[in-house]
DNA sequence: TATCACTCTTGTATGCCATTCAAGATTGAC
DNA sequence: GTCAATCTTGAATGGCATACAAGAGTGATA
């Protein structure tokens, strides 16, 4: 059991890594933040590093998949709320890892690894958005119109500084004119 | 006039700096795109660079003005326009710059040069669009929720990619409902 | 015309960074 | 106790933004 014992030490130490990347990136910035301070966090080289992930780049795909499934994991109790609910969910869920959706963002057109990743983070969430639409009765292309746009809400508030107020009147505009067609 | 004649030589340089800086930003982006190569577009050290910008935060800032006051001298026509046409000429006329839409958004967090420009262009938009929402007879406060939710679709639809009718559709939907309020 | 101050440009250098490569160290399997 | 795979490191490479001080060009002044 050898190969088991070696296997479970690499997602240990993955896991530690994505932690204390994730806790930097978001401190100083992606740019800001060396791979060496990184390694330093555990104790170990920058090119330890470079064991565990191809590139910069690859070690933040592996934060964001981690910080994403542990959200995850609350997502079926998260769907049991109301549309305007679950958008402010995802909001706060969103906004605990700001800095790290901008970094995404500013990194869409240089980084493939990266845009995967995003594109894929989008359909997810559009898809569990169009779902609830279409559970409220709402037919499928206007769904997955109006998922689209609560996304284009959350990233505009997660983006830009704002009051509560602002984001109460904005999600409950959205929740009253994301009802069936009136036509 | 020697004080003159060099102010004028001032300003054409920077033109031509800022040109071949936007060009190579857009084409490579921004973190791909060095001092030294865009010097070279000049044949000129990457030196001359740190006479004319302080940083190459600065160089990017630089070319973000010329581009926004190219566009602003084509505002007060779009002006006459319907709130709809308004945002997808804004829209148009921002995706020519795409590239560096995404760049100043993953910059926010680490650029404060960056941000100030950022802030101050955002509130222009805003105004902007409030302003004609209060023409149709919308109150103050209602236009700046609007306009900032006009922003925030704009915004997405740049940074992500759709279809023509994908933004037919949203565009058409904020129409209709960034009418008066209902209650 | 000679000098001066100001504007612009460059050569050279520093320090940081991501990334590579080849060589050690560790450890389970046989 | 050897072997191979798994980790870790030291040392190096090349690129980068940026700093500094020295030079070249130019208009104004005397």
């Amino acid at each position: 059991m050898a190969k088991n014992k070696r296997d479970i030490d690499l997602d240990v130490k993955r896991k530690e890594l994505e932690q204390a990347a994730a806790r930097l990136f978001m401190a100083r910035g992606y740019d800001a933040t060396s791979m060496g301070s990184i390694a330093k966090e555990l104790g170990v080289t920058a090119n330890t590093l470079y064991w565990y992930y191809a590139s910069k780049d690859e070690l933040l795909v592996g934060v964001l998949n981690r910080l994403l499934s542990d959200s995850l994991e609350k997502l079926p109790a998260m769907m049991e709320l109301s549309l305007r609910d679950q958008i402010d969910w995802t909001l706060r869920e969103l906004e605990k890892s700001r800095p790290l959706v901008n970094t995404v963002h500013g990194k869409l057109g240089e980084s493939a690894a990266i845009r995967d990743w995003h594109d894929r983070f989008h359909s997810l969430l559009e898809s569990a958005v169009a779902h609830t639409l279409k559970a409220k009765g709402i037919r499928g292309e206007r769904a997955r119109m109006l998922a689209t746009v609560a996304i284009f809400l959350v990233e505009g508030l997660l983006a830009h500084p704002h009051t509560e107020t602002q984001r109460d009147d904005i999600l409950a505009w959205f929740s009253q004119n994301s009802a069936a067609d009136p036509a």
